[in-house]
DNA sequence: GCCAACGTTGGC
DNA sequence: GCCAACGTTGGC
């Protein structure tokens, strides 16, 4: 089981509205970048990933789960890009910034430090550990 | 196929 | 609000 990390500008899409959502989940559409789009693609039933707010925030907020795996995004007219669901699994009990990550030493390599501008990224599974752990679960 | 120009993202 | 980093576009 692999892990991930999704970016959202709350503005524009928030956890609390991933939360809304219910069981049905979303869709996480308008991925326009190819490193992104391999990353969902990759990506299988039941999966799990950080809610990470960008900009307001700046810290992973939640846990969501792939519900459904890669398929073409009907709003791309070029027909390259896609998407998956995600519906929210819980939100941290406490929400770990992005200050406290790169306080952190062991999560010095993570993708949200050293390419912070990539939307959807791996995680790896020490990283997933000690990021729950610091948000309390 | 190179690369300059431009647009966007996102931390600060 | 600024600007660095990065991706994309388009002229050559």
């Amino acid at each position: 089981m692999s892990h991930w990390l999704f970016k959202s500008e709350p503005s524009a899409w928030s956890f609390d509205q991933q939360v809304a959502a219910g069981k049905a989940g979303t869709p996480w559409n308008g991925v326009r970048n190819h490193q992104a789009k391999l990353n969902m693609m990759a990506m299988k039933l039941g999966e799990t990933g950080f809610f990470y707010h960008s900009n307001e925030g700046k810290a992973v907020v939640g846990i969501v789960a792939v519900i459904k795996t890669f398929y073409p995004d009907p709003s791309d007219a070029t027909g390259k890009f896609g998407m998956v669901d995600l519906r929210a699994v819980e939100a941290l009990p406490k929400p770990v910034t992005l200050e406290a990550i790169k306080a952190e030493k062991r999560l010095a390599k993570m993708v949200l430090v050293v390419n912070s501008r990539l939307s959807v990224q791996p995680v790896t599974a020490a990283e997933w550990r000690i990021i729950r752990s610091m948000g309390g679960l």
